[in-house]
DNA sequence: CTGAAAGCGCTAACAG
DNA sequence: CTGTTAGCGCTTTCAG
């Protein structure tokens, strides 16, 4: 391959304008102190040439390098594609993330990295030698892993923790779980039940916490007892079967049970069917997570909505905007999930 | 912001290990003509300090950008993302992409482009500019567009064609579609069908022709009439929803369907329950598209399962070797889809 | 086999 | 407000 080039350099521009390099490069970054006349001088030979910097050329003088890295978990990541779960996380994330990346000129980078591996420095190390992002989206469970947020500090990287409530370095953002679980236990408080079960997330996953305390939170509100009434589960299906059958096997089975995610809600479906548990007649069901699938099983699933494209959206803005010199936010960014209710709660006893 | 220096370039390695700059590169670069144990030294002195080299700087000097671009049509993917469509295509995508990419060191990024826009060409142009990827994986309905490809060929980067046959320049990368049709055909032949009804895709997809094609082939060979047993789709659930209507509201309406793909499948789920007709007991139903949500419909549909995840991973490596020199190869490769039986595909008359 | 020199396209710092 | 001068980190010449 011939030594690569780019076709029409700032050098043509700057040429074809009759200006000096540097006026063109001012032009482009929307510099002050250039007088009008030559902006438009020079916006016409770029519209002429057809000229775009390279984002390597503007990276190397010293500036932006126009790339945003999204970290997530990689063996959870993988393990979901592979299955083809039906979880699409990733793809909100770009939905939110990759479109208002594109709006301000930048690109946004899937990176997958191991949570529980000792090379996760070095992983990530890499990546950001190699890339030299402008900032860093921090997903569960990454967002609180002081591990990261230090180099990502310590490299004076902008970075957002998506999922995450906790003061101090880069952005927090959140849906507020807790309060989204609250919502999810109160609906079926309003619908008559009162022994609601809850499975939770794993422990690496601080939501998974939030999403408990919630769930403890209303029942407590409402006077009603969380004594056996909680089943740990880590998201896996396989989890999911082991915690609805612990819940649904108890001598006070609960009438209603929510599952931390997806894939347990679908397994509690999958239990209950095995039991010959008629949902929702006997048994209503709400999924914390409203991916694709739980609107196509039977009965369609009540779910809490997640708005991972929004909150992906808010992380890529503030990552910019922070560049541009603004200033953090001391409070996280809360974009609050919400629920949608299909045919999966009714109130108990509708046998 | 200061402005932003790499934390151990190049230069520090060549200190380190005590040898130029050149032989560092050399060995970075796994070039000839470097005494191993040089290489050695070198290695070492890379691991001790961690060094990474820097894409944009590696680009600046001429060589490999290690940037691989996807391309994918913008409206479709973004609609269905949108809609939380449960499509995985873009998630197989980077499973076989991205992973495949890493592998070598490089790094896929997902770049939506217009199908019908006229400024396709400054779109592409731009991302081409910016970014300088070394190859570029173009996906349907953009395989065989001779706008992209001519530019392609144009500013000599290597790509690769998914969803095409047309020899030419670039890698053709196939999954077989008429044979997958012709498989699902079958299938449903051998069930003991005839009257097999066909939804197709839009037009604009070459791949939506081949799929008919399939079909028709094998409904021919069978001895069977075909004449208003095909319906056309656009791959929308509407438009599966007018389709579905048209073939069994015919007064000689089949007795199985095959969808060209998972949404106009589930439509024409949809419109059986509408008109009260039971799958499969009274309809055999295909989709043409094995995506998580087909597996939870009720019933599960068989399905042709396509291998986005192992052509994307192919159409990677083609590239990666390609720039190594290799020569392209005229066939277009061959990645056949399966099928995948489930409980919608039944003998007919089967109520 | 190894090193020194030149330059990729762009921006920061400094002069005018 | 504008132009000039140095690099950024790396790779390609081309000499040793």
């Amino acid at each position: 391959m011939a030594r690569r080039k780019q076709s029409v350099t700032i050098k043509h521009v700057a040429a074809d304008a009759g200006v000096s390099l540097q006026t063109v490069s001012r032009v482009i970054n929307k510099e002050p102190n250039v007088r009008p006349e030559m902006i438009e001088r020079v916006q016409l030979s770029i519209k002429k040439l057809g000229y775009v910097p390279s984002i390597a050329a503007q990276r190397m003088g010293g500036s932006r390098s126009y790339l945003i890295l999204a970290l997530n978990d990689r063996e959870r990541t993988i393990e979901a594609w592979r299955l083809r779960e039906g979880t699409d996380w990733v793809d909100q994330m770009l939905l939110g993330g990759m479109l208002t990346c594109a709006r301000h000129g930048y690109r946004l980078i899937v990176e997958l990295i191991d949570t529980h591996s000792d090379h996760i420095e070095r992983e990530l190390l890499g990546a950001i030698a190699a890339l030299q992002p402008d900032g860093v989206i921090l997903t569960p469970p990454h967002s609180e892993n002081s591990l990261i947020i230090d180099l990502l500090v310590d490299y004076k990287i902008s970075f957002a923790r998506i999922g995450s409530i906790k003061p101090g370095p880069g952005f927090a953002l959140t849906m507020d779980d807790q309060r989204a679980a609250r919502l999810a236990t109160d609906h079926l408080i309003e619908l008559g039940h009162s022994r609601i079960g809850f499975i939770s997330g794993p422990d690496d996953y601080e939501l998974s916490g939030w999403r408990v305390d919630g769930w403890r939170e209303a029942m407590t509100a409402a006077g009603l007892d969380t004594a056996g009434l909680l089943a740990e589960g880590d998201f896996s299906y396989a989890s999911g079967l082991r915690a609805a059958r612990e819940l649904l096997d108890s001598t006070i089975a609960p009438t209603a049970i929510i599952a931390s995610n997806d894939q347990m809600a679908l397994a509690t479906l999958e239990v209950s069917r095995e039991r010959g548990i008629e949902i929702p007649a006997n048994l209503s069901l709400i999924s914390f997570d409203d991916t694709p699938i739980v609107r196509f099983t039977h009965p369609p699933l009540t779910a809490v909505v997640q708005p991972i494209a929004e909150v992906s959206a808010r992380a890529v803005e503030l990552i910019i905007a922070d560049r541009a010199g603004s200033k953090h936010a001391d409070e996280p960014i809360v974009v609050p999930a919400t629920i949608v209710l299909r045919s999966s709660t009714v109130p108990p006893g509708n046998a």
